[in-house]
DNA sequence: CTGGATCCTCAACGATACTG
DNA sequence: CAGTATCGTTGAGGATCCAG
């Protein structure tokens, strides 16, 4: 449980310090998305070993960013929430999201999608777009979620909408789709993206959760 | 040279498989303020095993986020420098670095500061202040660096300035002034800066690069 | 069942010596 | 100056086991 310093007197070098564990940016990412327990953190982080989840959470609680709540009464399962401290990596998770998310293109062989990495995804996405009003379930390689737009506030989590003016079924190209680099009448054509709902939401959606553009698309 | 991933296709997956090695932040956190050398990087990373920032910065080129330059000629030294889409990460590192310096207060038993590394804190404290035109040289804890403000604009880079309008010796309290924690004429009865220049600058030095109120300062 | 702890193996890191 | 080579130590990966 020895912690990993870098003997100097800096903001990076402290923040590297507690996130720059492995599996730990996945972790926070998950947890920012809201609310989990210990075996909804297993199933979203497939590969991650039992020991390093529970070794990560008893450092991210030491260093105050993720602390644990047990249920009392009949259920006694234990839940990880992120704390003050924790809920303000959400802009630094974000814009190493995005920075990720400008160089990736197709997935590789066995990549995964997990709801609450899309709900992550699109939160990162989100920019506030003044009068759009809408409910999005987002559907993606077996992943759902779901995002609510309303006076210029964006709300996302994981799963889908109960009531969603428009269901987006799309596989990884989705990803393009968003980033500008193919078009919402192709990518419907090419079946990338189908929709279930008022067709022209579609752009609507596709101007609320805009990614950078890269050069190299 | 085996490529650790985390089977996910997620930006934040893609970023944590480039950035989360160990030393990988330190080393680009020095690039983005300018082009080093490999003697360069090793003197301002004490403690870096030669093996790894020779092994880093490889990975950082197959990534595409570092390049180097071997210079022709007589001086047959190599230069590293970002590429555009490394320079893409400033962003990412200041949030990294704000994050983690809004909780770091006294330095641990040890801890240095070299001149990139205030050079990357005084810019990623660095917001738009109007009218302000001044430049600034900051000294703290045999570290130096120095910034020029003109026209809403803010330039850092490491070393000292040449025509210094305020030159600012300061030890690790420096920080806590500038998170607002204590006041300009406190901070310099203590001893904790000391200004040689136009007192008055001090204010608007604090007023530029003043970093995020933490909730337990 | 959930929420971990233990054990073993192997890859990555750290320290230092050495070379073109 | 700009790395490579070597070797001991630490941490991650994977499977299994255990307690409430």
């Amino acid at each position: 449980m020895r912690k990993r310093d870098y003997g100097q007197f800096c903001g990076l070098a402290r923040a590297a310090e507690t996130l720059g564990q492995r599996w730990t940016l996945l972790i926070l990412r998950d947890l920012l998305v809201g609310p989990a327990r210990y075996s909804d953190l297993l199933r979203g982080l497939p590969g991650i070993p039992t020991n390093v989840l529970s070794t990560r959470l008893k450092e991210l609680e030491e260093d105050g960013v993720v602390a644990r709540t047990a249920q009392s009464g009949k259920d006694r399962s234990v839940v990880y929430h992120v704390t003050e401290r924790g809920a303000e990596l959400s802009p630094v998770i974000d814009a190493l999201a995005r920075w990720g998310a400008a160089d990736m293109h197709a997935p590789r062989e066995g990549e995964t999608v997990t709801d609450r990495s899309l709900a992550s995804a699109l939160r990162a996405s989100a920019r506030s777009t003044g009068s759009a009003r809408a409910n999005y379930t987002v559907r993606v390689a077996g992943a759902a979620a779901h995002a609510s737009v309303h006076d210029g506030v964006v709300d996302v989590d994981a799963g889908e909408h109960a009531h969603p003016d428009l269901i987006i079924t799309a596989d990884s190209r989705l990803r393009d789709f968003l980033a500008g680099a193919i078009g919402p009448d192709d990518v419907q054509a090419s079946g990338a993206v189908s929709v279930d709902g008022d067709p022209a939401l579609l752009r609507e959606f596709a101007d609320t959760f805009a990614l950078p553009y890269s050069t190299d698309e």
